[in-house]
DNA sequence: CAGTGAGCGAGCTTCCGCTTGACTT
């Protein structure tokens, strides 16, 4: 018997159909060893030796690989062939008690599962890479370090629970600086002009763009006085036709969907989150239907490149295939070429033919299909003219532009719609003169940049190479969870008191992590010792030495607890020591009366009383009223009848309803309740809350 | 599932990147 193992039980489940029975097929589930969680794990006075354990979690599923590689004749570790892949073979020879070098160990890798290339891996086995395992090990002890030695900093400095990594303190970073940006900004008047114009054929709209030649910059013209000024000299004018320009534009497919893309599209067209879009693709996943999710490869089979032409054949018909297949490019440096673009596993069943059991997966599936099939379909065709217009003054002369776009064949757009302005012109001649309708001076602002919403945080992050394609949705929910951001009803990224107080320290203390750049400086690195050229131990310790003096000197040079000084406020302390919550009782039973003042903790700004600690009386800022139904009534609770619904948040970050009146009544759900009693074994139904709006990633 | 603050100095918080189930009143 051979064991192959694989990271994914999805994966091994597929290949067991390729292979015969002499071989069985199981999954790692992912890493098997990692530094322990409770403590460094690393051993900085011997060389940054790492000490690895176990987690409980992989534990059992180690020991059964154990067992059957003790009976198996070969052993064949075919994880995926990236940096962290390599990796987990060397850990599963470690864990499982193998020696590498032994002629029994292969290590194989396959881009895509089709049986030809299966075969083909296992006729060609090479030794595991040690070089880029230690790339691994040292990506992997340096995110510990500074992890590990940073939280803590934040516990001693600002409040305890606080973290700090190379990948979420970035992301921290730029929702902040976003921030500051908008504030700063002020924003200017400016002023357009467009102009109504009737030929003979017709009437169009033309811009002004150039006054003597010039062309007018965006804040080119400052107020209503200097287009006023405009305006009348060109009601004088001479308006006439001095070029048409006809093109034709064509337009390409998107590339197939990998991680990010998928995740933004997700965002902006089926408003769901990250970690949704994750979840649907998760379960379209282990049911066939789609390749693997976690990618950053736009890499297409050619497998699937013929299917996509049989399928666009018959759905859209001949007009709608090309004659060589498109190849797409992946854009990022670092991309680890271990899996397929997210694809259709199979591109002839289109999204009417799936069975499944949710239909937002089905969303999904048409979401991943379409673009799918998109990319194997023809250039959309544009009919674009431009046409130039004159006016000419006593002492000026004015030029103007309008611009006309038809569509004349849709091409891919047949399979993946998008907006795009279809704009139509009168038929128009050269040097035909024109009748002035009307002069139409527009006012503009200039626009603050936008807050960052999910999917342009992703893609901003993506495009420094900072984070993988497994951590994106992870890291956006942990800086929430800290409390660090928060979104808005627009869905956007907003920063809270202590995430903007933990940003300003690490910028100021620790700009070589935070730095924007810092990922790349260290994937740079990391190559050298994929490619043997450097030794891991120096790349850590270059980074550690001065990391850690300067970790030191900051513990000295920074004041403890410096979280905003408690606010005053004109409200009374109502505690009387008896009513106080089970968990923090007070020590006098009279009426407190003391005044409460505002504080900052963990979870942002709260009022206390200022007896603390003989009084632990807190309260939520947040007025303590009910939320209400979708006819504007406040939802009574169905447990006790007397108190309202109100939304509130768990340590985790999720939201849930309870009742006002707790801890006296003890309602929740995780689902917004509707106020009637509920009927034995009945589900609530889930509320989904969808926002009106375009979302853009800029 | 119902946050938060200080300190007796108990025990604990924390990283990134692989992978899925457990946990759901």
């Amino acid at each position: 018997m051979n064991l192959v193992i694989v990271e994914s039980p999805t994966k091994a489940k597929t290949i067991s159909k390729f292979l015969g029975k002499k071989y069985k097929i199981e999954s790692s589930y992912g890493h098997v060893r990692d530094l322990p969680k409770s403590k460094l794990g690393i051993d900085i006075e011997h060389n940054f030796e790492p000490h690895y354990i176990i987690p409980v979690r992989a534990r059992k599923n180690v020991n059964a690989l154990k067992k059957l590689a003790a009976k198996a004749d070969k052993i064949i570790l075919a994880t995926d062939e990236d940096r962290e892949g390599e990796a987990i073979a060397w850990h599963l020879t470690q864990a499982l008690g193998l020696d590498p070098n032994k002629n029994n160990i292969e290590r194989i890798v396959f881009h895509e599962i089709t049986e030809s290339a299966l075969q083909h891996a296992l006729l060609s086995p090479r030794n595991i890479d040690i070089n880029r395992v230690n790339a691994q090990q040292a990506r992997r002890i340096l995110d510990r370090l500074v992890g590990y030695e940073l939280s803590p900093f934040l516990w001693k400095k600002i409040i305890r629970g606080l973290s700090a990594g190379r990948v979420q303190s970035v992301a921290l970073r730029l929702i902040v600086e976003r921030e500051e940006e908008i504030k700063k900004f002020k924003a200017d008047e400016y002023w357009t002009i467009d102009v109504d114009l009737e030929a003979k054929k017709g009437k169009f709209i033309a811009s002004l763009n150039k006054i003597n030649g010039e062309s007018i910059t965006k804040l080119g013209i400052k107020n209503k006085e200097e287009a006023d000024k405009i305006g009348d000299s060109l009601k004088n004018s001479e308006f006439k036709i001095n070029e048409i320009i006809k093109k034709e534009v064509r337009k390409n497919p998107l590339p197939p969907f990998i991680t990010s893309t998928l995740q933004q599209e997700g965002s902006k067209k089926l408003y769901w989150s990250a970690k949704q879009t994750m979840m649907f693709a998760q379960r379209l996943y282990e049911n066939g239907l789609i390749t693997y999710m976690r990618t950053d490869s736009v890499n297409l089979s050619q497998g699937s490149l013929d299917a996509a032409r049989v399928t666009i054949e018959k759905e859209f018909g001949k007009k709608y295939l090309i004659d060589e297949p498109r190849i797409f490019k992946t854009k990022s440096r670092l991309a680890q070429e271990a899996h397929e673009a997210i694809r259709p596993a199979d591109p002839a069943k289109t999204p009417d033919e799936i069975t499944v059991e949710d239909p937002k997966e089905k969303k999904l599936y048409e979401l991943i299909w379409r673009r799918f099939i998109s990319t194997q379909m023809p250039q959309a065709i544009f009919d674009a003219t431009s046409v130039g217009v004159t006016a000419e003054s006593k002492d000026k002369n004015y030029e103007l532009r309008a611009n006309g776009n038809i569509l004349k064949f849709d091409g891919f757009l047949k399979a993946w719609p998008q907006k795009f302005e279809e704009h139509e012109l009168p038929e128009l001649k050269e040097n035909e003169t024109l009748k002035l309708d009307e002069i139409k001076p527009e006012q503009h602002f200039t626009e603050p940049p936008p807050r960052y919403n999910e999917a342009s945080l992703i893609k901003t992050l993506e495009s420094f190479d900072i984070g993988r394609p497994s951590t994106y949705a992870p890291t956006l929910s942990v800086i929430q969870t800290r409390n660090y951001v928060q979104k808005n009803e627009a869905r956007r990224f907003e920063p809270t008191e202590i995430g903007t107080l933990v940003n300003k320290v690490l910028t100021e203390h620790f700009p070589q992590i935070v730095d924007i750049q810092f990922t790349a400086k260290m994937e740079e690195q990391l190559d050298n010792v994929a490619e043997g050229k450097e030794k891991w131990q120096r790349l850590i310790g270059d980074f550690y030495g001065p990391f850690a003096d300067n970790l030191k000197k900051k513990y000295e040079e920074v004041p403890d607890k410096i979280a905003p000084p408690p606010e005053t406020t004109d409200e009374v302390c109502d505690c009387t020591g008896k009513n106080s919550s089970p968990k923090s009782k007070c020590v006098h039973d009279d009426l407190c009366g003391k005044p409460m003042v505002i504080k900052t903790g963990r979870f942002g700004k709260f009022l206390a009383c200022s007896g603390f600690p003989n009084c632990k009386n807190a309260k939520s800022l947040k007025k303590n009223v009910g939320i209400e139904n979708e006819k504007g009534e406040r939802i009574k609770c169905s447990k006790c009848g007397e108190g309202e619904i109100v939304r509130k948040r768990t340590k985790r970050a999720r939201f849930f309803y309870g009742c006002t009146r707790y801890p006296d009544c003890d309602f929740a759900s995780w689902t917004k309740p509707t106020g009637e009693k509920k009927e034995e074994g009945e589900e609530e139904p889930e509320v989904e809350t969808k926002e009106e709006n375009e979302e853009t990633a800029e």
